[in-house]
DNA sequence: AAAACCTATCGTATATTTGCGATAAACATT
DNA sequence: AATGTTTATCGCAAATATACGATAGGTTTT
């Protein structure tokens, strides 16, 4: 390939804002945000009914978000819990706010 | 193609936020608009020297951000001065902040 | 006019993202 | 044990993003 074969490494903040921000970077995933800001919490379920696309895609795009760290997933059987991870959540609007001035 | 031939539509602003948050989604584009908040204003030079890829990719990133409306170019012969697009970066910190609560 | 300088764009290669249907996995209920 | 419910994952296809070198298009300087 023609990229570069080392990663490029910026500041950690950096790198840090720039993985939220591309966790926000869908529609669909701030919609789910949203979503959950109000609801505090929702099943996959809800979220499937809500949105415009395939239950396997709405899947994918939670997957991307957990793995961002803004939510996580409890398990409810047979249905799982999706929330905001607080913690995280915070960190990512201080980043936000900072780089904003 | 697999994917639904009509593009699925959201609310405005969740589609703006998640296009500025697209324009924010890369470590190197952060650096850059970290670069002009504090220098205001730079030329394309500047950037190269300091980030470790390519005069071509960095130019590239900065089309990106142009698109986004987050910088504008002004011509100063033979260079060319970027600056952030107040208003746009105004619309964008709303956005966020309005998003984070 | 020629040479030098600065930046954008083109062409190309590769990686990643997005989306769907089908299927699997986990659990509850019957 | 069999069935139903719910969600994740797999396999695929297409679009988009990332990166580079080479080149083109301006402008200035010589």
């Amino acid at each position: 390939m023609k990229r570069s074969l080392e990663h490029i490494e910026y500041k950690e903040d950096t790198e840090a804002l720039a993985k939220f921000a591309k966790a926000l970077a869908h529609p669909t995933r701030i919609a789910i945000l949203k979503y959950l800001e109000n609801q505090s919490c929702c099943f996959t379920g809800d979220l499937v009914d809500v949105l415009p696309i395939s239950q396997s895609t709405v899947s994918q795009h939670l997957k991307e978000l957990k793995n961002a760290g803004l939510i996580q997933g409890e398990l409810k059987p047979p249905k799982i819990k999706y929330c905001i991870n607080q913690d995280n959540w915070k960190t990512a609007k201080t980043l936000f706010q900072q780089f904003f001035d």
